[in-house]
RNA sequence: GGGGUCGUAGUUCAGUUGGUUAGAAUGCCGGCCUGUCACGCCGGAUGUCGCCGGUUCGAGCCCGGUCGGCCCCGCCA
């Protein structure tokens, strides 16, 4: 760079700068060469500013200018120049100024480019990923990273203020029973054993508590080995917090505040708080998930009472076998053609739904369906009454048992309002979910398993359940939901042995493997331990939120593929047989 | 583990019923051009049609397999 000194960023000058003389460094982002005069477009993180070679101002470095290319990246001396009349750029933050260059320095040469780095092509992802650091370079995804930064920065300053410690927890720790797939080191000092990278500091956060921290947060990463989605990745960030003495209405005005602070700072908008709240009951019944989007309508609607008796033995042979018939009403949707329809049943069946019934409301309450005639005129009129149906309405219905009818119309729900387009992009809708099962039934291992973790604290009254119907026990846990994505979680944690011991109990967990697993945790809750309770937020799937984008991969520097491998780098690769046998490992592994 | 979809020039894509020399745009290279801003004009070069095998007189196109990207199901306390 020589003696030069960068005085101003990309996006900086403008009318007030006029005259004064600057030097900016950046990267090519395009070459307007004229002949005579020759224009650059120079790129930093910050935005572009048009520099000007002018053969009559400086031969010399116009000369130069004529063999730049892109992304060579340069520094330039030169004056801020009012642009001449009608050359104002209104698209460009610096476009009512241009640098006229005296001093041209290549400070490195590139390639050309792999891909086009403007924002018109669509380029593969895989390329991107591979030149990710030329990706970066582009604003969008700039803009990006700049904002999660931004948000960072706003979490941290909004919970410092309320007397949370940042503490770091391990991250090389001990495998526990329950939950996702660990992701294992192998320890070279003690052999044949293995760590495991925390799928969450769930315990440590805990611990801290025991330790007398009262409010720790940490924005970490956390990792799980199991498939990867749009919005999952095997390493991803938590905004993970825990408190001492609090219940829920604490955790909801703290979260809430975070919240608002969060949208603020990224789009700068106000947003109504409290959150409303909805217990999972009420979720799954009006929504079928428990994690509704609540920026539209299409509720299900049970018709299970209404048919019970009918006559149409697929409905009734549900409702025997303790299933349900839950119906939407597509308003306004009677005009959905044959396609449409098989489409959509195509659709529901991905989700478990071996059928999708659907009725054509015409007039006079009169149903257009292959299913009209298994049905009274009674039964007809009181599904008509109960759906609120009417005249050009299309309703959709599905009948199996629970978890599939709810899982198929939640689905079918979010398809049809894509479909009609009734999402409106710029409403956040937040939404707390509570009162969730404390247990869930695992049918392939044949006990009951965590619904939320193993260390959630049960509702008192429901106590007593925990022996005789464990499925009924409701727990102290809550998940915030933002336009049906799931971007966090907790609960209120056990602080007392007797309560854990049956936790585990009930869990399946024998006292030999709580022991062997949880002693230390089993430990402490006997030394003192507070009430306490916590809440974590996915920070990867909140900014894609706020960006508005389709996948957490745009707002994560490095992200991973769907076959959890890093296109740049190359990872995961083979290892030395050296480093293979120093870990106890042993080398000639063959798939079986 | 399963389903769908894509893979052709550096990039984004087109490529008819299986038929002769695989195209377009853009980028790249060269020339011209003093006010552009996705500058313009003229010219030029550029292909392991992902890979392997099969069917066929003949395969970018059909079939089987495989690798990779993306979306989804399962999985993700």
């Amino acid at each position: 760079m020589g003696n030069l000194k960068r005085t101003h960023s990309c996006n900086q000058l403008g009318k007030d700068n006029i005259g004064q003389e600057v030097t900016l460094m950046g990267w090519v982002l395009r070459r307007r060469d004229h002949g005579g005069v020759i224009f650059i477009d120079l790129r930093d993180r910050n935005g572009i500013t048009q520099v000007v070679f002018n053969p009559e101002l400086n031969g010399e470095v116009h000369a130069k200018a004529h063999g730049l290319r892109s992304e060579w990246v340069l520094a330039v001396r030169g004056k801020v120049n009012h642009r001449p009349d009608g050359m104002i750029n209104p698209k460009l933050q610096t476009g009512e100024i241009e640098i006229l260059v005296d001093e041209l320095r290549i400070l490195n040469v590139s390639k050309t480019p792999p891909f086009p780095l403007d924002e018109e092509t669509e380029v593969s992802e895989n390329l991107r990923l591979k030149y990710r650091y030329l990706d970066l370079r582009r604003p969008v995804m700039a803009e990006n990273l700049v904002m999660r930064h931004h948000a960072c920065q706003a979490i941290r300053s909004y919970l410092n203020e309320i007397n949370f410690l940042e503490i770091e927890t391990p991250f090389l720790t001990r495998s526990t029973p329950e939950g996702a797939r660990d992701y294992l080191v192998p320890s070279r000092v003690n052999a044949g054993k293995f760590y495991a990278l925390p799928q969450s500091p769930q315990l440590f956060k805990q611990l801290l508590m025991i330790a007398g921290m009262d409010r720790y947060y940490q924005i970490v990463k956390c990792f799980r080995d199991e498939d990867l989605r749009a919005d999952r990745q095997p390493e991803f960030t938590q905004v993970d917090m825990e408190l001492s003495f609090v219940d829920e209405e604490d955790i909801y005005l703290i979260a809430e505040g975070l919240m608002t602070t969060l949208l603020k700072t990224t789009r700068n908008l106000e947003i109504k708080t409290p959150f409303p709240r909805m217990t999972y009951q009420e979720a799954m019944d009006r929504f079928g998930n428990d994690k509704p989007d609540t920026r539209f309508g299409l509720e299900l609607t049970s018709l299970t009472e209404v048919i019970k008796d009918c006559s149409f033995k697929v409905f009734k042979s549900v409702v025997e076998k303790g299933g349900l018939v839950k119906s939407i009403n597509a308003k306004g949707c009677a005009t959905f053609s044959r396609k449409d329809l098989d489409d959509l049943t195509t659709y529901v069946a991905d989700f478990g739904a071996k059928g999708l019934a659907w009725v054509k409301m015409k007039a006079d309450g009169e149903w257009q369906s292959p299913i009209a005639k298994f049905f009274t005129d009674q039964e007809r009129a009181e599904m008509t009454r109960v759906l609120g149906a009417e005249e050009g309405d299309l309703l959709f219905f599905v009948a199996d048992q629970p978890a599939i009818v709810h899982n198929a119309l939640a689905e079918l729900r979010l398809e049809l309002a894509r479909r009609l387009e009734l999402i409106d992009k710029n409403t956040f809708d937040f939404l707390w979910v509570t009162e969730f099962p404390l247990l869930e039934y695992d049918h392939e291992a044949k006990r009951h398993t965590a619904v939320h973790h193993p260390f959630t604290a049960p509702f008192e009254e429901d106590l007593a359940l925990l022996d005789s119907d464990p499925g009924k026990v409701r727990s102290r846990a809550y998940d915030l939901v933002l336009n049906g994505t799931e971007i966090g979680g907790g609960s209120i944690r056990i602080h007392q042995k007797n309560i854990q011991d049956k936790a585990f109990k009930a869990l399946g967990i024998s006292d030999e493997e709580a022991t062997d697993k949880f002693d230390f945790l089993l430990t402490a809750l006997e030394l003192g331990a507070p009430p306490h309770a916590g809440i974590a937020f996915g920070l990867d799937r909140l900014m894609m939120i706020l960006a508005g984008r389709e996948s957490i991969r745009d707002v994560i520097a490095f992200p991973k593929t769907q076959k959890a491998g890093c296109p740049l780098t190359d990872a995961p690769s083979s290892v030395a047989r050296k480093q293979l046998t120093e870990l106890y490992l042993r080398p000639d592994w063959k798939e079986s």
